[in-house]
DNA sequence: CATGAATGAGAGTTCATTCAT
DNA sequence: GATGAATGAACTCTCATTCAT
């Protein structure tokens, strides 16, 4: 496969996103990409021979990006203001969930209990939690918590708010509630 | 319709729930429910005329099993004893997710946006939660939090904890930290 | 499946039956079969699933007839003459084999080296020639003879007739020449 | 078409060959044959246009084989020898019909009865024996047969050995009565 | 000459839905 | 009411064949 190819390839995915951002999952049929992709019934099956396998690819391009913003985020300064960021970042995530792969994303881990992929996302998020409370224990911005469990435990109110956004929606502020709870019970403030 | 017929009306939404517990929602089809039913193809259609419709009572069914659930609470004693005994019930629940509603709802919600059968359900939780957080306020059993956010905090871990059961699979321990720290975070501990 | 379901399925078999003598077997689509029988694409697969199903079945209906003309042959008088006639119907079999199903059952072999139907029917002519060829003995019209022996090698003589027809034509003289050898080699000439 | 280029064919049509060995003629796609030879498929298309334009050549090619074949047994001693030799070298095609174009071969027929590649190899069959016979007879070797029957004779019994082979099976000791059957037909036994 | 990406026709298969009985 | 055969639309997937490079 030469170059022009894996440009196509990469073009297929981002079509592809599209489609399962708009459709979920199970509902996307071959057709609806390579309709999607403006190519021919058979040029699709030269790169991806399933949905499955196209989806399997877009999760982990969300991946990178994901692991980008984890970097991006090491810059700023104290451990407080990186996880405000963080959860800044986190109910922008949140709000936008229709827009996202998130729904398609359930799906398709609903219909391959095997694929580790959401549980490795998952175990990402936690670590880098986990590490992010430590530096905050131990510069004294923290409560003196078990880490990786408020990491967690922090990773599972999310995870709330985006299914719950999914599935019945949630406003802005109800997201503010449930951050502001999180902060709350790690960051010691001042008087 | 008659006596024999809302009989049968039963007999289909029992079996076809078993059909979306082993399937999910998007993955079953007319036929699979009419091969669980023994029915006919055409009889089926006497009843209902979509896998969406049939989902859609199935699913108010086991919103009446909740509010059984919810009263049968009402005759324990503490109000602490209550709430360990709710918590109880959804530790019970999350960890079997795989063998029940969760995963066909969510997919019927993806599908079904404008559909506000989670989000009634949701509320009811925690318009019940609420009033026992009131009631051990009251009683100086908890903190002196505000009842509303308490209860959807707790509401949006257990969907957080439902649905990483449901995607990624978490252990007994995990969900017990979890519920410990909802608990903490209401009860007065006794010294 | 109800009686009309039956006639249906005669149906089909008997439509397929001459797209097979046709075209072959490898050849044949279902579409092809769709469009005998006059019936719907999905209507065929209420019956059969593919075409090498409904070939087996095919071929088996071709065994039946088989049979009867076996049992037919019973009634006549010397065994020369039932011999004879035997030859005869070969004969007839052999020039017309490009209208029969030969050619798709010897593809149907090639494609399934597992299945024995065409084994089944070649061993039952030899038991039948046997078992004539033994009565011929002791009625003291035959050679005395190993009559397995003579039997399959009548049975190979008319196998590589009937390729011979299929593949590059025979005349019915040399057709002639083979058979009058084969009579040749067990009837005991009047002098 | 350069010296290269006929080598290039010379390639196509050995790969080719074991390509419709393996898997008869009809299974048989450009695709297959492409990816045996490993070329590109634009490649193939500057040589062949369809596996029917291959498969035509790759049978020529084995009637040289034949050919080559038939001279070398010209250097025996006596025609019975020769003739034997004949013989055991037919049970040796026979019994490994299954590593031959043999199926290939009648696929091949039956799509084409206009091609008479077949019919001209089996001639040439028949005109080798007959000499051979003439000469048998000539030597008083042989019984005083008619040698074109004859030789007609063996050959079918010999394609009828060569089908069942294909299509059911037949063992060593089977092919053997056979042409010893063909042997006693024609070799005056001495006392 | 040679490549291999791309096309599009066409086969296989499944299902929601209808309808005569 | 109830049945289940029948239909046809929609999808999946494969290949022969072409063509820009």
């Amino acid at each position: 496969m030469g170059e022009r190819s894996v440009q196509k390839k990469q073009l297929i995915l981002e079509k592809a996103k599209e489609v399962f951002v708009e459709k979920g999952f199970r509902n996307v049929t071959m057709k609806d990409i390579v309709d999607a992709c403006e190519i021919s019934r058979g040029g699709l099956y030269l790169y991806f021979s399933s949905t499955e396998e196209i989806f399997r690819e877009v999760l982990l391009t969300k991946e990178e990006e994901d692991h980008v913003l984890a970097e991006s985020v090491g810059e700023n300064a104290t451990v407080s203001e990186i996880f405000a960021l963080f959860l800044k970042e986190q109910k922008k995530e949140i709000l936008r969930s229709k827009k996202t792969l998130a729904a398609a994303a359930y799906e398709y881990a609903f219909a391959n209990p095997k694929d580790t992929t959401l549980k490795k996302q998952f175990n990402t998020g936690v670590a880098m939690l986990e590490k992010l409370i430590r530096m905050g224990i131990e510069n004294e911005e923290f409560y003196d918590v078990d880490a990786r469990i408020a990491a967690k435990n922090i990773m599972y109110v999310l995870e709330g708010l985006k299914i719950a956004s999914l599935t019945m929606g949630v406003s802005g502020e109800t997201v503010d509630n449930e951050l502001y709870m999180l902060m709350q019970g790690l960051v010691i403030e001042e008087e």
